[in-house]
DNA sequence: CTGATTGCAAACGGTTTGCAGGCTT
DNA sequence: AAGCCTGCAAACCGTTTGCAATCAG
């Protein structure tokens, strides 16, 4: 379980550098999902001359390779829901379509979430992520 | 269920114009969730005048008021999921703090989801959307 | 008539890129 | 030694803003 940054590395074929240790480290004690920037402010303590560049190409370095994934497989932009009917999403991991799932196709219900006290539920979304036809047969 | 922009429009509190009309019909006459850019495209070949700050500010107008609403609560930005173990999400709709939840504390199996044949599953993802602790008990 | 809405252009913020020098293997 | 990695600054792209002219109620 416990296993140093450089087998981590030599594992996923990625050179090991200062800043790349520093990085990971950081991120895997911080708590939540911060942002690149959050990231960054805490990278710069122990790194002070570590540029925001750098902190991007790493991150997504470290995506790219499985050892961090991405929160939210949507796009960047804003996309906008006009279907009015309860339903929920197929969303392919290669070019990120997103498809409707309506809600009878799905047995939500029965998810029965524990949830710690306080928190108010509006409603479930289901995101059922994989790999579409097209991006199936699509040789590349 | 067939009611005029008009109506809908009085429905929720917003005044009636041509580009607000044109820009509704054609995002409900688009399938899947167009980026406002590909909107903007379309809208375009009816009202060639019409600018991409007319189209984001309505699209949001219409988020606001209740119209559509958007497909992601996920923040803008890049964020990376550190947390190796298989778990879900608690999003808050106000200030779209992101949480886990453990795997075991919601019966994602009993999902059964009745797929189109081609979708290949990677895994499957669930928001629960609503307001936490913090948003509930603050005043505004 | 009054306030809301539009189109424009400039600003913005997060992210990416090109490049010269430095570091890892 | 060869190539990857870094830091910098400029570019980029989606989005927002300020403003004067126009439109809806």
């Amino acid at each position: 379980m416990l296993r140093s940054f450089r087998e981590l590395c030599a594992q996923h074929g990625i050179a090991v550098t200062h800043q790349r240790q520093v990085l990971y480290e950081t991120m895997q004690s911080m708590c939540g999902h911060p942002s690149p920037e959050e990231v960054f402010a805490v990278v710069k303590q122990r790194i002070p001359s570590i540029s925001l560049a750098t902190v991007y190409k790493n991150i997504h370095l470290f995506v790219e390779s499985g050892v961090f994934r991405e929160l939210s497989m949507h796009h960047g932009t804003l996309r906008v829901e006009m279907n009015a009917q309860p339903h929920h999403h197929m969303v392919c991991s290669v070019c990120r379509k997103v498809e409707d799932l309506p809600d009878e196709q799905l047995n939500v219900q029965a998810l029965q979430p524990v949830l710690p006290s306080g928190f108010v539920v509006e409603r479930v979304s289901v995101d059922v992520i994989g790999v579409c036809a097209d991006c199936k047969s699509r040789p590349n």
